[in-house]
DNA sequence: AAGTACTCCAACCGCGACGGA
DNA sequence: TTCCGTCGCGGTTGGAGTACT
């Protein structure tokens, strides 16, 4: 699943992480910090760059970060999300506790994508039960991923009606029930600090049950500024006993 | 059972933005 | 103002695991 360890000509380490490697970044991060990631791999005596750490750190070791599958209101953020903002997977990570921006983008293009397309277009092949296989093996002029993925979309664009199928109601989606107005814009001043004990008072943080949609229009904006906060690196330090 | 195709995700790469000298 | 170093973002790749033939 992940490159191999390699050495490039200046004797960087590539590929993937050990587990020694992780708690010498960790434990040099979480004793010193990370002002500066050219510095960090010297520092901690690690034979990476620091661009590597501080990816490592981000998408993996980070505090708070979370692993594994997408709970449907996660997804359905996400969904919104990129309706409104496009491919910019950093700000979305913001609005989502403990994902990263690689975490959302990988997840979009291998779930969301395609989803959103039948959402859009109703009714894809794949949604109407053929495979990209069976689909390959009944056109097998098709000799690219990228040739069957344009006839995917013209077919899924041109031929299904959108009125029937129980396939496209097994995966719709309510995004607009967690829609964001259209003015919506991300909010980066100093919350009240009244916000900070009425949130956590609200919400148990680990369980992400704060980004529940039920609700959540109106909230969004401020849940913004409480994941803007969670997710700095210098709050956590300060405020890192109340998650741990 | 073996070979092939496909999926998924960790990690890499390149580039633009930004800040300091 | 310009240059340079660093950071962060988004796109892309590599390859292990899984599904299919």
């Amino acid at each position: 699943m992940v490159r191999g360890p390699c050495y490039d000509k200046h004797g960087v380490k590539k590929g993937a992480w050990s587990e020694e490697e992780d708690n010498t970044l960790r434990a040099h991060i979480e004793k010193y910090g990370h002002s500066n990631w050219r510095e960090v791999p010297k520092l901690a005596g690690l034979s990476r760059c620091g661009k590597s750490c501080r990816l490592r750190w981000m998408n993996y070791l980070r505090p708070n970060v979370k692993h594994g599958n997408f709970t449907k209101e996660e997804e359905d953020i996400i969904i919104n999300l990129h309706n409104k903002l496009g491919n910019k997977w950093s700000a979305m990570a913001t609005r989502l506790p403990g994902r990263s921006d690689n975490e959302i983008k990988n997840h979009w293009h291998s779930h969301l994508k395609n989803r959103t397309i039948r959402n859009d277009r109703v009714r894809s092949p794949e949604a109407d039960g053929v495979t990209r296989k069976g689909f390959l093996a009944k056109n097998p002029n098709l000799k690219t991923q990228q040739e069957v993925d344009v006839l995917l979309a013209v077919l899924s664009s041109n031929q299904f009606p959108s009125s029937s199928s129980s396939a496209s109601e097994s995966c719709s989606l309510s995004v607009s029930d967690y829609a964001v107005s259209d003015d919506f814009t991300p909010q980066f001043c100093e919350p009240d600090s009244n916000l900070w004990n009425e949130i956590l008072s609200a919400n148990d943080m680990s369980s992400g049950t704060i980004f529940s949609p039920v609700g959540l229009s109106d909230d969004l904006t401020s849940q913004a500024y409480l994941h803007d906060y969670v997710m700095d690196d210098e709050l956590f330090w300060s405020t890192s006993d109340l998650y741990m």
